[in-house]
DNA sequence: AGCACGCCGACT
DNA sequence: GTCGGCGTGCTC
């Protein structure tokens, strides 16, 4: 008996599945779960994805719809993937086609037919033309080195190769001359051969690695997860490393998850030179047709080992074995859109369910992940040495309190950065505000110039002359007179970083000085051009949003300064002291080097804050374990469970009294707090209210969303708002 | 999310 | 007169 109906999920944002009828002459060869299919839906046609199969009905006969084709192609979900997306959509009470979609290159979403074209990977020629290439090492070493890649690897793709670092133009040199050429890839499944392991690469463990490496392989055959909590230069990525090769060597793949801007070239290489094996990338510098092969490398299992950002995490590995999230607590896992989605939860979602281990590593674990690790939930690792005799930077506090300060910086931290920089030593600024100053007032009168869309206040850019809200985008001319009475006296208040660029550069004027923000490095490319700068010595004084504190190494960098410690303390988001307290660690891990160690300072007007006392005499694990008492008291994550559920609407009133309809529904064992207005009441001229769910139980919290979902349709405002919901949420102010 | 349908304002 | 603005409702 062939099937007669399936319900699929369609790409709509819609917490149900859909039944379509399966006509006879589509019944064979026999339908599977996970098949892509086209159907009509509305008035037009989508792409969908078989979910279930049943031989009844459970719609009216007026209402079904054929399906309109069947794909005839080799691109269907697995059975344990579409279970694995289910649970997803489930967890995350997220619109079921949604999530398929996430998990779908956007090639394979597309209706019209697909014009595939085979992977192309770089071979180095047979017939070796040793002179050239000894000619190549001199004259243009870069060459020489892509080369020696090349032939080393036989088969190495060029997205590969760009994050590596090379160019089109030396790949195109080096084929000029006929030392490379470009050849289809062979997609054979991988099998692990004894040259697969470069062990000349190996490094040599210490006991505290080893342990590790061995209560890793210890679980390796079934689920289990483990925390590795390891200073910066501890040695993670080895273990790491050869924690997988059990894993690679009995020919199972391996998934690496890592932050946004975490696979720089020597992540990359680090692996490169380790496993002489597939490995294919997946993050948000490829291209539709790049991610397609990715996927496909990953389903037809000729990839071994698959890096990538958060969404990596639906790659459709068959034979996957291990997964390995690093960087942990960095916020990039966690998607802030539509599909809310947190990386690292996943990965142990998805590691549960197919019963393998996964690794999360990380300087400074997020609260959740250090309570599930002292609570045996996880298996704790600890790494306590350096690897080398390096030491780490030591961070220090300035009390400003009662000190004279220019342009936000105090004397004592313009004598600290005087005597770096005639050291011939880098130093680096953080100020967490773009921008020349965060707003203009008029002196006479003191009116601010603020979004009307926002109501708050306009940064102004003065390289741009313009006033830019930072909450909405729009733009404005600065007013030549005060709106309010007239004056022409306008002028900034505050400080961001293109005034503190303008104004350091003043007091150091023989240091060159160089600014890393999203205004600075906006141009694609403009980045790493300037990384390659500082990495250069071009630049003395560094200066930048957090945006410079994350992945980037600067070993000649020995003072680091933070300007504004304080905005963390008294924030009502009760994660900012977590959050700040990890930048610090991340930081002071990142500058100087084995000879030359680094040293944090930071601004301060309350030096004797017992979290700062903490971070600076005891450590990121002491802080971590004192705010988790204190989050315990409060019945905080992760002690309790959120949801949260944010409204917005055209009119002040409808998303208040939208959530206000929610919270007068009974719920078992769950609080609400709120409705109150968003950290931003207005935003981009829109209204917006918060409503958290909280639970001491995840399992009450699941049924508590369940059923308020179901009473959305019946609330009179619902169609007035736009609403959305947030399982673990991470930034309440959004 | 799309897309159609429908009801009001300012154009050739 | 009709083009098009976006509010509303529906999609197996």
């Amino acid at each position: 008996m062939s099937t007669q109906y399936v319900q699929v999920a369609v790409p709509v944002p819609m917490r149900q599945l859909f039944t379509y009828q399966v006509p006879s002459t589509m019944q064979l060869p026999t339908i599977h779960v996970g098949e892509r299919i086209a159907v009509p839906f509305g008035s037009r046609q989508v792409i969908a994805v078989v979910i279930a199969l049943s031989d009844e009905c459970d719609i009216g006969s007026k209402k079904i719809k054929n399906i309109a084709q069947r794909l005839n192609d080799s691109f269907h979900l697995s059975k344990p993937l579409v279970d694995f997306l289910r649970l997803c959509a489930s967890y995350y009470h997220h619109p079921i086609g949604d999530v398929f979609q996430q998990a779908l290159p956007k090639l394979l979403r597309q209706v019209k037919k697909l014009d595939i074209q085979p992977p192309m990977v770089w071979h180095s020629h047979t017939e070796n033309k040793v002179e050239q290439v000894a000619k190549l090492a001199s004259k243009a070493p870069k060459q020489h080195a892509l080369f020696l890649l090349i032939d080393k690897h036989q088969g190495i793709s060029w997205p590969e190769l760009r994050t590596l670092g090379y160019s089109k133009t030396q790949l195109n040199a080096l084929a000029a001359k006929d030392l490379i050429v470009e050849k289809e890839q062979q997609s054979k499944p991988f099998i692990w051969r004894e040259q697969a392991l470069n062990e000349e690469n190996q490094q040599c463990l210490s006991t505290e690695q080893a342990v590790i490496v061995a209560a890793i392989n210890q679980s390796n055959e079934q689920f289990a997860c483990h925390l590795i909590d390891g200073i910066t230069g501890s040695g993670k990525t080895e273990v790491y490393l050869q924690a997988m090769e059990k894993t690679l060597a009995s020919s199972q793949q391996v998934l690496v998850i890592v932050p946004e801007i975490g696979l720089t070239p020597q992540t990359l290489l680090r692996f490169e030179q380790r496993f002489n094996v597939p490995i294919c990338l997946h993050h948000s510098n490829l291209n539709d047709s790049e991610r397609l092969d990715t996927w496909l490398n990953a389903q037809q299992n000729s990839a071994a080992i698959v890096i990538g950002t958060r969404s990596a995490i639906f790659s459709p590995l068959h034979h996957l074995g291990m997964i390995i999230v690093d960087e942990e607590h960095d916020g990039s896992l966690k998607q802030q859109d539509s599909f809310r989605y947190h990386g690292r939860d996943l990965a142990i979602l998805r590691a549960k369910q197919l019963n393998i281990p996964v690794l999360l590593g990380s300087a400074t674990p997020s609260f959740e992940s250090l309570q599930n690790a002292l609570s045996g939930k996880y298996q704790y690792h600890q790494l306590h040495k350096r690897a080398g005799n390096s030491k780490k930077a030591k961070i220090a506090l300035i009390d400003v309190a009662q000190q004279q300060m220019e342009h936000g910086l105090s004397g004592t931290l313009k004598q600290q950065i005087k005597h770096t920089l005639a050291r011939g030593e880098q130093v680096l600024v953080f100020l967490n505000r773009r921008g020349y100053a965060p707003a203009i007032n008029c002196q006479e009168c003191h009116w601010i110039a603020d979004c009307q869309r926002c109501d708050k206040p306009y940064t102004f850019h003065q390289k741009q002359q313009l006033l830019i809200c930072h909450h909405c985008s729009s733009q404005k001319r600065v007013p030549k007179q005060c709106p309010s009475c007239g004056s022409v006296r306008i002028a900034p208040i505050g400080q961001g970083t293109e005034q503190l660029e303008q104004r350091i550069g003043e007091f150091f004027p023989e240091a060159s000085t160089v600014r890393v923000d999203r205004d600075s490095t906006r141009k694609k490319g403009e980045l790493s051009k300037i990384l390659q700068e500082i990495s250069d010595k071009k630049h003395q004084l560094l200066i930048g949003t957090q945006m410079l504190a994350k992945g980037h190494h600067f070993p000649d960098v020995t003072l680091v300064a933070v300007l504004d410690g304080d905005g963390a303390l008294f924030s009502f988001d009760f994660r900012a002291s977590e959050q700040m307290a990890q930048l610090l660690i991340q930081v002071a891990g990142r500058a100087g080097r084995a000879s030359k160690p680094g040293k944090v300072l930071v601004q301060t007007n309350y030096p004797d804050h017992p979290l700062l006392q903490e971070i600076v005499h005891n450590g990121y694990q002491h802080f971590a374990k004192q705010a988790l008492i204190e989050r315990q008291q409060a019945l905080l994550p992760p002690f309790s469970f959120q949801a949260l559920i944010r409204a917005e609407a055209n009119y002040p009133s409808y998303p208040e009294k939208f959530l206000r309809a929610l919270t007068e529904q009974p719920l078992n064992q769950c609080e609400f707090a709120g409705p109150v207005p968003a950290a931003m009441e207005k935003k981009a001229g829109k209204f917006r209210y918060h409503l958290i769910i909280q639970s001491k139980s995840r399992k009450h919290l699941h049924q508590a969303i369940s059923q308020l979902l179901s009473m959305i349709p019946e609330i009179e405002w619902q169609s007035k708002v736009r609403w959305s919901l947030d399982i673990d949420p991470i930034d309440l102010n959004w």
